[in-house]
Formats: C-alpha cells, structure tokens, sequence
DNA sequence: TTAGTATCGGATAATTTTGTCCATTATTAT
DNA sequence: ATAATAATGGACAAAATTATCCGATACTAA
C-alpha cells in the first residue's frame, strides 16, 4: 500500500507529534529507535518531511526533531503521505493506466474508485495528533 | 497500491477473459499489445497465472492463454492479486507493523482497517467475467 | 517427418527502492 | 576559542522490482 519509506514516516511524525505534545525534541537516533526503523535511511526520509515543512529540525546540542505546537493539531496524516509517496495512491488508476476517469475508465474504475476515496478521506479527516495521542495513552503502538 | 506485475496481470486475465467468453485463446504477443505492457515481462506474469490456475496455457500453433468456461464466472479478482502480490495489501498493517491486530495496533488500526476490508471486499465479490464484459461493451478499456 | 508456431524456463540487465557511510555544517556549552 | 553534539548532503551499496533475451520444449498442420 504504501512504500517502506512511507510507513517509516508516518510512525516517525506520529512518534515526533508524541513528543512535541510535551515539548520534547527527539534526535534522529531517539526516532529510530522507537520506531524500529534503520537510522541512517529514517534519516533521508526525515530530510523529506522537514522540506516538505511537515516537522522542524534544530542542529546542534539540544537540537533535534519536532512539530511546531501550533500546527500539531492541524496537521493531516494525507501531508506526510503525499510528501513522501506522492497521491498517486489516491487519486491513480488502480490498473496503472495514465488516463483513466469517467470518461474513459478501466473496468474497476467505479469499484476502486469508492476505495481510493476511503483511503483519501481518511488521510484528509486523520490528525497526526490524534494519532500521536494513542501513543501517549498506551492505545497504539510503533513498533513490533 | 497493487505492483506492475499486479497491474498487468489483472488486466491481462481481463483481455484473456473478454476473448475466453468468445471461445477464442490468446497469444502472449496479442495480450502484451491489447493492455500495453511489456511482452516478456507479461510473459513472465502469465507463467504466474498459469502455474495459479487462474488460467490456462496450451502451446504450439493454435495455442495460446485462455480461461476455462466453466470457471470464468466464478474467478474473483483476489485470485489474480493474490497470485502476483500476495494478501498483505488487505491483510498487512497499513505502518508495516509485523504484529498489528485488536490487541496490539498501530494507531492506525480502526481506521485502516476499514479500507482494508473495503479493498477486500471489493477484490472478492468482483468477478473477472464482470470486467472483461465491461471491455467486450466498450464500457471499459485496458490501455492509455 | 519436418517446418512453423507458441509457451516455458533460466540467465542476465536496467531501474527503483531501500539502506549505509562519512565528511560537512550549524549550534551549544564550557 | 574549543570541544561536543546533532542534523545535512553526497556518494555509494544492497536488494527488490521491472524488463529483456534466448535456447528448450511442446504442439500442430501439412
């Protein structure tokens, strides 16, 4: 569904978004580490996000990883997959074709696109902040 | 959200089934060039396929893809993805968590899971023989 | 039996994704 | 100023996916 790169992304937001609720910054090594994920390459991927202007990044000591506290509750799960995979996921032909609509669909055009609006919606109505509150809760997990 | 191999493998089993219903088999070269793909590649996805069962294989001059008539209303898209890519796509946590379930979720879970089960849903309630008449309708295309 | 046709299987290559390593830059505390 | 810390950026490597090529095999028709 989505890539690799993706999934270490969103647990990484949702992991940093956990963090700056209590304004703590994390270190990349911190992320990886909860999150189970190989560091140098999170690392990459964490580039990404803080271009893309999802989470903020400070060198140096006592520097670190974090999401500005105002944004935390406005920010959508559908900026960090679109960052880092594109909405090709979302808004593709699930058969691959380059045009493909109503016009001239493919025969799962109807079936998948109910599908793909499921998954866009969810992406749009998720927070990462309610996200990272299951993991402050006890109520989600990052890692296993 | 399915691979290329995935993609040409349901759209060549569509191609086969919209010829299968007019009693008519395939050669790799004929469906290579009605989805668009390439034809060794496509070669390579049908041997899938065939080894699966989801179609059928008869070499030498007459020869060619087909699917068995008797099956051909029955055959549901999930035994095309599952043959090329496998159940993790609507089965697998949507953050890649190994161990992801009720009990132990990723704070993604509930609402994953729903478009999962959407996706699942879709892929065993459809038929191949719905979409290839899509195609022999013209309501429904296979390349572009 | 032979020529022709079409799939099969194995080897190999190209591309993309995933992952690693290291020197550089920025920042902080001493 | 200096040393320590942490992100950055570039080059490189490994693995997986996508794609190509070709000889072998199976079958048909004449």
């Amino acid at each position: 569904m989505f890539s690799k790169a993706c999934e270490y992304g969103i647990r990484a937001v949702v992991f940093i978004a956990s963090q700056s609720v209590q304004s703590r910054k994390v270190s990349l090594k911190e992320v990886a580490k909860e999150i189970d994920s190989p560091e140098s390459y999170t690392s990459k991927i964490l580039q990404k996000l803080v271009k893309s202007e999802v989470i903020l990044s400070e060198k140096g000591p006592t520097g670190g990883f974090s999401i500005d506290y105002q944004k935390l509750n406005s920010i959508k799960l559908e900026r960090v997959v679109v960052a880092i995979d594109g909405d090709q996921i979302f808004k593709g032909c699930g058969l691959g074709l380059k045009q493909c609509n109503a016009n001239m669909p493919c025969p799962l055009h109807d079936k998948f696109k109910e599908v793909r609006d499921k998954l866009q919606n969810l992406l749009e109505t998720t927070t990462v902040l309610e996200l990272a509150e299951k993991i402050e809760y006890g109520l989600g997990f990052l890692k296993r």
